[in-house]
RNA sequence: GCCCGGGUGGUGAAAUGGUAGACACGAGGGACUUAAAAUCCCUUGGUCCGCAAGGGCCGUGUGGGUUCGAGUCCCACCCCGGGCACCA
C-alpha cells in the first residue's frame, strides 16, 4: 500500500530486467518447489508407531466467499514452523488442514441466489486451497476433512446417536449406555433419593416410580422418563428464535440481542428442541482446566461461562397451597434477613400464585417485562420494576409469612428463576425493597442498612436466631444443616452453564439421524448412515414455518416390520455449526476409515493434540463443546484421553489499517457526488466517515494522502451513479486500525504480497510483526526488511553474476560463534513460540556473516536447515544447490555447541548506585573478589569515588559490578 | 461492576531482577551511478554542556514501596483491548 503502488511495481520490474547480481528469484523458486513437493509427496504423513509423534492442529477455516486475507494465515504459519521444526527434530508430525464447511453464510447465499450451497462451498474451498498452497504449508492434504462431506458427517451423526443412547451416571462420574439406567429402573424403580445420584438434571419433573410401575409403563411413558436422562434429548426449551433467519441460535451466536451473523433481531421463545446435556459435564469441564496448558484468559472465560456457585436450595411452601417456591442462594446464612421472595416474570408459578385482586396488575407487568428485549433490559439497569402477587410463602426457620413479588431483575434461565430477597445483604434486593417500601433487616453486625446492603463475606451474623455470632462461612454450613434437618432445603451447587441447543431450522447442516414412530424419537440404525442432506427446491423454511428439510420429497424413513412396510417422518432440523468441529481432530488421524470414526490404533498413536492454534473468539463456544465431546467419547471407551488438546495458543488478530476521510454527499444532480474534505472542513454538517481503497492512497513522510489521481481511480471503480471529488488538490487521510473486512476497504490479500515478495517473505514478515498472541495492524511498509533479509541470505551463497560460491574451508571462530548463537536462540525461541525474536536472530546472523564475508558450507548448511521451517522454499532451493538430493525437510535439526559460545572475557558495566558509568573488561575466570579489587584500583573509578570508600561493592559474575557510595 | 490481557522511541517491537530500546520500518546524511533502482556505510529516545573528543541530567502510563540494582516484584490509581454480567 505504502508509496503509490504503481510506481513501486514499475521500479521493481525494471530493476529485474537490468540487473544480474540480484538473483533471488522468489517466483521461480517457489513455483518449482510447490510442484516438486507435490510430486514427491514430501508432506504425506504415515501412522508410524515406531516413531515418536507430534500433533499440531490449526482451527480449520470456514471457507467464505471472500477468500483469505493476510490475517488468516498468521496462526497457520506459526503452526507450520513448529511442525517443520518438530519434523527436523525426528518427530512424526501430524499437521492437517480441512474445512468447517457447514454454515450460515453459504445458506444465506443459497437463499439469495438459489444456488446449491454444496456447489458454492466447493468453489470457495478450491479458492482457499489455492491460496493456502501458495504460502507453502506442510499440510498432508490426503488427510483433508470437510464437515459437509457425507463421509465425514456420517460420524458426526454416529456420535449424536451415541449421545442419545447414553446417560450421565453422577454417582460413577461418567456417561454410560442408557441400558444400564433401564436396568436400574427395572430392578429398583426411581425414587427421590436416586434423583441426585443418577442424573445431572436435578430439576427434572419426572415422577418417581417403582420397578413394578416401570414395567407397566407404556413405551411413551418410558421414553418421557428417559428424555430426562439422555445426553441428547428433546425438551421444551427457551430458545433464541430469529424470525429473519427462520432459525434458533445458541447464546453465543447472539450478540446484543441480534444474530451474530447477519445482525437480525432475536426473540426468546419456548420451543421443542434437541439439546445436549453438557451440564452433566460442568464439574469435569471445570476441573479439567487445571491441567491444560492454555492461556489463563481462555481458562478464565470457560470458568466464568460454566459459572459454578456453591449454596443451598431452599424451599418456601406457599401459604394455602401445595405449591413450593424453590430458590437457590449462595448465602443461606442470611435467611433470617429474608423479607420477600422475587420470581422471574416468566416463572411458571406466577400464574398459579397470583391472587384474583392482583391478577390484572401482575399479568400486565409480566406481559410488559416479557416484551422488553434483552437489549432494553441491559440499557435500563437502574430502573427498578416489579409487582406484588398477593401470595405469601412460609419462612422455613421462623414460619412467618413472606410476600411473593415478581421482578424482572430475576432471570428465568438462571438456577430456579426465583430468589429469596435479603435486602440487608444484597444490593439488588435492597434497591427493590427501597423502591417498593419493603422492610429491610440487618443480619450482619455493623451493617448500616439505611444507605446500602452489607455484602461483606467476613461479617458476623446477628438478628439470626441460632446463627447469631457465627461468621459467614460457618453460618452457611450451619444453615444448610438446619435446612436439611427440617427437610426445607439442601446444599446445592449451581452452574450458570445451560444445556446446549442442538437443533437448527436450517438447511446447510448435518441432518439429525432421527425418525419418529408414533411420535417417539428413534435413531437411525448405524448401517443407514450417513443420512444425507436431501435436495430441496428452496432453502427457506416452508410456508407453515417448518425447517427447509420439510420441503424434501419423501423425507421419511422406511421400516419393514411385522405389520408391513411403514414410512416414518424424519427429523427436519439440522445440527448447529459446532457439531463437526467438536470432533474433527480425531478424523484427521484416520480420514479414510469406513468402519469407525478412527481406528483405535490411529487414536492410540496420535492421541491428544500437542499444540492447538486458533483464535480466542472460540473461548466459550467451540473449545467447550470440543472438550465436552472428547470427555463423552472417553467415558464410553472410544478414546484413551478425556481432553482434546494439551496446549492451546491463541494467535492475535491482524487488523487492517483503514484510510478514513471525511466526506459529504450531494445528490442534487441525480448523481451522488462525494466530496472529500480537507482537515479544516471536517466540522461541515452532514459530513461522514468513509474508507478509501488503500492502493489509491499515497504515503509520504509517515502520512497518507489522496490526490486527484487517487480520486480518479476511485471514480473509475465505483458505481456509475457515484462520483468522487476532492475539496483540495491533496487531502490527508487518517489511518484507523480496524478489523480487516471487505466493506472497510482495508483487506490485504496474501496473493498480492506473494506475487511481489514471495511466500517466504510473507511468512517471515507475519512472524516478525510481533508476538504471536498479540493483535497488531498489518502495515505492508515493514515487509521490505524481511525481503531484504532473504536476499542477503541468498547473497551469502552467491557472488557476482549469481555464481554459487559456497566453499569447504574451515570456519573461523567468530563464524562458528554466530552460527551456534543463532542455532541456540532459534531452537529455544521455537520451543516457546517466540517467532519474532527468531527472525531477528536470523537477521543478526546474516548481517554478521555478511560482514565476515562467510561463504563456508560448514556454517551455511546448518543455518539453512534452521531457516527451513520459516522460509521453506528458499531453504530447499539452497539445500539443493549445496548438493543435497533429499528434501531439506528430512534433515536433522543442527544441534548447537555451547563451547563455541564461551567467552574468555566479559566487559563489565561498572555502575555507581545502579547507574552505569563505564565498562571494564575482565577474564571470565577471574573470581569476584579479584574483580572487585581491580575495579576499585582503576583510576577512573578512583576519580569517581573522590577518595571516599564505597559502602558496598556487588559483583555479579558475567553480569555487572555495582558500587554503592 | 467483575474476570483476564496490555500500556516501552516517529512506527512494529526486544529485554532469566543486572548496560532499556536488540532486530526491523521510517527519517536524515554519505558512497556507487549520467540518472534512478538495487547495494553498502554513518546517524537516529529526549534534553543540556562542549569547537571537538567527550560528558551531565531525564526517560518503560501515574504515584508510592521492596532491593546494592526494578520495564520486570509488591500496593494504589489512570488509560486501552477482550470476556462476562440485574448470576441470586
Amino acid at each position: 500500500m505504502a508509496r503509490s503502488a504503481g510506481t513501486v511495481t514499475w521500479h521493481w520490474l525494471t530493476s529485474r530486467a537490468f540487473t544480474t547480481d540480484m538473483a533471488y528469484e522468489h517466483k521461480e523458486i517457489e513455483k518449482k518447489w510447490r510442484e516438486e513437493w507435490r510430486k514427491r509427496g514430501t508432506y504425506r504423513v504415515a501412522n508410524d508407531p515406531a516413531r515418536p509423534k507430534y500433533y499440531v492442529l490449526d482451527m480449520f477455516p470456514y471457507p467464505s466467499g471472500a477468500g483469505l486475507h493476510v490475517g488468516h494465515p498468521l496462526g497457520y504459519i506459526a503452526s507450520d514452523i513448529v511442525s517443520r521444526y518438530k519434523r527436523h527434530k525426528g518427530f512424526n508430525v501430524l499437521h492437517p488442514m480441512g474445512y468447517d464447511s457447514f454454515g450460515l453464510p453459504a445458506e444465506q447465499y443459497a437463499i439469495q441466489t438459489g444456488q446449491d450451497p454444496a456447489k458454492t462451498t466447493e468453489v470457495n474451498i478450491m479458492r482457499y486451497r489455492e491460496q493456502l498452497d501458495n504460502i507453502g504449508f506442510c499440510f498432508d492434504w490426503d488427510r483433508e476433512v470437510r464437515t459437509s462431506d457425507p463421509a465425514f458427517y456420517k460420524w458426526t451423526q454416529w456420535i449424536f446417536i451415541q449421545l442419545f443412547h447414553s446417560w450421565y451416571n453422577a454417582e460413577a462420574g461418567r456417561a454410560e449406555p442408557i441400558t444400564t439406567l433401564i436396568g436400574r429402573f427395572e430392578a429398583f424403580g426411581f425414587s427421590g433419593i436416586d434423583r441426585r445420584k443418577l442424573t445431572g438434571d436435578e430439576d427434572m419433573e419426572a415422577p418417581t416410580f417403582t420397578a413394578e410401575e416401570w414395567k407397566g409403563f407404556s413405551e411413551t411413558q418410558r421414553e418421557a422418563v428417559l428424555q430426562h436422562f439422555r445426553l441428547a434429548y428433546r425438551s421444551e426449551a427457551w430458545v433464541n428464535w430469529c424470525p429473519a433467519l427462520g432459525t434458533v441460535l445458541a447464546n453465543d451466536e447472539v450478540k446484543d440481542g441480534v444474530s451474530e451473523r447477519g445482525g437480525h433481531p432475536v426473540e426468546r421463545k419456548r420451543m421443542p428442541q434437541w439439546s445436549l446435556r453438557i451440564t452433566a459435564y460442568a464439574q469435569r469441564l471445570l476441573d479439567g482446566l487445571d491441567q491444560l496448558d492454555w492461556s489463563e484468559s481462555i481458562k478464565e472465560a470457560q470458568r466464568n461461562w460454566i459459572g459454578r456457585s456453591e449454596g443451598a436450595l431452599v424451599k418456601f411452601p406457599v401459604v394455602g397451597s401445595d405449591e413450593v417456591v424453590e430458590v437457590f442462594t449462595t448465602r443461606p446464612d442470611t435467611l433470617f434477613g429474608v423479607t420477600f421472595i422475587t420470581l422471574a416474570p416468566e416463572h411458571v408459578l406466577v400464574d398459579k400464585l397470583v391472587t384474583a385482586e392482583r391478577r390484572a396488575e401482575v399479568m400486565a407487568y409480566v406481559a410488559e417485562a416479557k416484551n422488553r428485549s434483552e437489549r432494553e433490559r441491559q440499557a435500563d439497569v437502574k430502573r427498578v420494576s416489579g409487582a406484588f402477587t398477593g401470595a405469601y410463602v412460609k419462612h422455613p426457620f421462623t414460619g412467618q409469612d413472606v410476600p411473593v413479588w415478581v421482578g424482572d431483575y430475576v432471570l428465568v434461565g438462571y438456577a430456579t428463576g426465583a430468589v429469596m430477597a435479603v435486602p440487608g445483604g444484597d444490593q439488588r434486593d435492597w434497591n427493590f425493597a427501597t423502591h417498593f417500601g419493603l422492610p429491610i433487616i440487618a443480619v450482619t453486625e455493623g451493617a448500616d442498612i439505611t444507605k446500602e446492603a452489607d455484602e461483606r463475606k467476613d461479617a458476623t451474623l446477628t438478628n439470626s436466631g441460632f446463627l447469631d455470632g457465627l461468621k459467614v462461612p460457618q453460618a452457611i454450613t450451619r444453615a444448610i444443616q438446619e435446612l436439611e434437618n427440617l427437610g426445607r432445603g439442601e446444599g446445592r451447587i449451581n452452574y450458570r452453564l445451560r444445556d446446549a441447543a442442538f437443533g437448527r431450522q436450517r438447511y446447510w447442516g448435518e441432518p439429525i439421524p432421527v425418525y419418529y414412530e408414533n411420535g417417539l424419537p428413534r435413531t437411525l440404525p448405524e448401517e443407514r448412515l450417513p443420512l444425507e442432506l436431501p435436495a430441496v427446491d428452496k432453502f427457506l423454511p416452508t410456508e407453515d414455518g417448518e425447517p427447509p428439510l420439510a420441503r424434501a420429497k419423501d423425507w421419511t424413513f422406511r421400516v419393514v416390520g411385522p405389520s408391513g412396510v411403514e414410512d416414518h417422518p424424519l427429523e427436519t432440523t439440522t445440527m448447529p455449526g459446532w457439531a463437526g468441529s467438536s470432533w474433527y481432530f480425531l478424523r484427521y488421524m484416520d480420514p479414510g476409515n469406513m468402519e469407525r470414526f478412527a481406528s483405535p490404533e490411529a487414536i492410540d498413536y496420535w492421541h491428544q493434540v500437542d499444540l492447538y492454534v486458533g483464535g480466542s473468539e472460540h473461548a466459550t463456544g467451540h473449545l467447550l463443546y470440543f472438550r465436552f465431546w472428547t470427555k463423552f467419547l472417553f467415558d464410553r471407551g472410544w478414546l484413551p484421553f478425556d481432553e482434546p488438546a494439551k496446549k492451546l495458543v491463541n494467535q492475535g488478530m491482524i487488523q487492517g489499517i483503514s484510510m478514513m476521510a471525511k466526506v459529504t454527499v450531494d445528490r442534487s444532480s441525480g448523481m451522488e457526488r462525494y466530496l472529500v474534505l480537507p482537515k479544516e472542513k471536517h466540522g461541515t454538517s452532514g459530513a461522514f466517515d468513509r474508507n478509501y481503497l488503500i492502493d489509491h492512497v499515497t504515503f509520504k513522510d509517515g502520512r497518507y494522502y489522496i490526490d486527484e489521481e487517487g480520486a480518479a481511480r476511485t471514480r473509475a471503480k465505483e458505481a456509475t451513479f457515484r462520483e468522487f471529488h476532492l475539496d483540495a488538490p491533496v487531502v490527508e487521510l487518517t489511518p484507523v486500525v480496524e478489523k480487516m473486512s471487505k466493506s472497510k476497504f482495508n483487506v490485504v490479500n496474501p496473493d498480492d504480497i506473494i506475487e511481489r515478495y514471495g511466500a517466504d517473505t510473507l511468512r517471515l514478515y507475519e512472524m516478525f510483526l510481533g508476538p504471536i498472541e498479540q493483535s497488531k495492524p498489518w502495515d505492508t511498509n515493514g515487509i521490505e526488511g524481511t525481503y531484504r533479509f532473504l536476499r542477503k541470505f541468498w547473497n551469502l551463497f552467491h557472488g557476482a553474476e549469481d555464481a554459487f560460491t559456497v566453499n569447504d574451508e574451515a570456519p573461523t571462530k567468530p563464524e562458528l560463534k554466530v552460527l551456534h548463537a543463532t542455532l541456540k536462540k532459534v531452537s529455544e525461541d521455537i520451543e516457546r513460540l517466540s517467532f519474532n525474536t527468531s527472525v531477528a536472530q536470523f537477521m543478526i546472523a546474516v548481517n554478521e556473516l555478511g560482514s565476515l564475508k562467510c561463504n563456508k558450507r560448514s556454517v551455511l548448511e546448518p543455518l539453512t536447515i534452521a531457516l527451513a521451517p520459516f522460509a521453506p522454499h528458499i531453504a530447499e532451493e539452497l539445500w539443493q544447490k549445496l548438493g543435497q538430493t533429499d528434501s531439506i525437510t528430512t534433515a536433522p535439526w543442527p544441534a548447537y555447541d555451547e563451547s563455541h559460545l564461551v567467552e574468555d572475557s566479559f566487559s563489565y558495566p561498572i555502575s555507581f548506585n545502579g547507574k552505569t558509568r563505564l565498562q571494564l573488561e575482565f577474564p571470565i575466570a577471574l573470581d569476584p573478589k579479584s574483580v572487585e579489587e581491580q575495579v576499585l584500583a582503576n583510576p577512573e573509578v578512583q576519580a569517581r569515588l573522590e577518595g571516599k570508600a564505597p559502602k558496598k561493592v556487588i559483583v555479579v559474575p558475567k553480569r555487572i559490578v555495582n558500587i554503592v557510595v
